[in-house]
DNA sequence: TAGCCGTGGCC
DNA sequence: TGGCCAAGGCT
């Protein structure tokens, strides 16, 4: 007998049987990830999933979706209102994209989220991993789904360094596209090596020790320190992104238009800074000035 | 392309 | 305590 080497699993840098009865046992239950959660749910979970924890996203999305099921309910809703619900997420601006996104399908897709990349990319706030994320769990589409997670795995297992270089989106979809199973899987496949990078293969503390992959180039190597220079952290108290913060608090708080005396109490340090951060908003259409010289949320204006 | 855009928990 | 980190996207 000669033994039958199998092209596409030979040498293969990252198994997926391994990484998927990984995942069969040890997934969360999430509950966008549930059977009968719509396009449009889903989509709502990655725009808040963006850059912000899951146990935050939790409540948030479950409100959310039992209060707007669909694009159109929530393009009924005016801005302002889901930019409350949107509460203290962080990054408000998604909270606009998403309604802007409501509205355009609504208009103009039948109410319906659109299923492949190239279109969900031309929707505001979609972007690289957003598009493939929904045409992939949505839409069960085999296309590949790379996020800081999956970067990461990728670079410890496959490249056999600690950290992913700066991200490069073409060149790491072809990465990820070559380790993707059978088309039927590809989804199943993808959110496993996501929630193997939460979980298991996390940025600070990996935990090696019950890691599933039988083959990790990282590992193999020696475990070797990152040689990327260390990236200089964003400050955040003092700048304007609290300020923004702060004038959106006030504005979330009331039940209508506020005089511009109470928005210049969230921030006295620095009145050039305030009125910086008020010009922000204005511009990003999270705030409106109304013919009274007042100020609110928009479309409550 | 690097800087900007929120917020809060963790060690 | 404070830097680091969390399912990115836009300009």
């Amino acid at each position: 007998m000669v033994d039958i080497v199998h092209p596409r699993s030979a040498g293969r840098a990252l198994e997926a049987a391994e990484l998927l009865a990984w995942f069969d046992e040890h997934a969360r239950e999430l509950p966008w990830r549930a059977p009968g959660v719509s396009a449009w749910q889903i989509l709502v979970s990655e725009f808040m999933l963006q850059q912000t924890p899951v146990a935050r996203v939790l409540p948030i999305w479950l409100d959310w979706v039992a209060r707007w099921p669909t694009p159109s309910a929530t393009a009924a809703a005016g801005p302002g209102e889901v930019l409350r619900a949107w509460g203290k997420l962080g990054y408000p601006r998604r909270a606009k994209w998403l309604h802007d996104c409501a509205v355009r399908i609504a208009a103009e897709h039948d109410d319906t989220v659109p299923d492949d990349v190239e279109t969900l990319l031309g929707l505001p706030g979609v972007g690289s991993y957003t598009a493939r994320a929904v045409a992939c769990f949505a839409y069960r589409r085999p296309v590949p789904v790379v996020d800081t997670n999956v970067r990461r795995v990728v670079a410890r297992a496959v490249d056999g360094v600690a950290e992913p270089g700066s991200p490069a989106p073409v060149r790491d979809e072809a990465a990820v596209a070559a380790l993707l199973p059978a088309d039927d899987v590809a989804p199943r496949f993808s959110a496993a090596l996501m929630e193997l990078g939460a979980l298991v293969c996390t940025a600070r503390a990996p935990r090696c020790g019950v890691c599933p992959l039988s083959s990790c180039r990282w590992r193999e190597a020696g475990y070797p320190a990152s040689t990327a220079p260390a990236r200089r952290t964003q400050r955040y108290a003092g700048t304007d992104r609290q300020v923004r913060g702060r004038l959106l608090d006030v504005l979330r708080a009331a039940t209508g238009p506020v005089t511009r005396g109470q928005l210049d109490l969230a921030w006295t340090t620095d009145p050039a800074q305030r009125d910086r951060a008020l010009d922000s908003l204005l511009v990003d259409g999270l705030v409106e000035q109304t013919g009274a010289g007042l100020f609110a949320l928009c479309g409550e204006g």
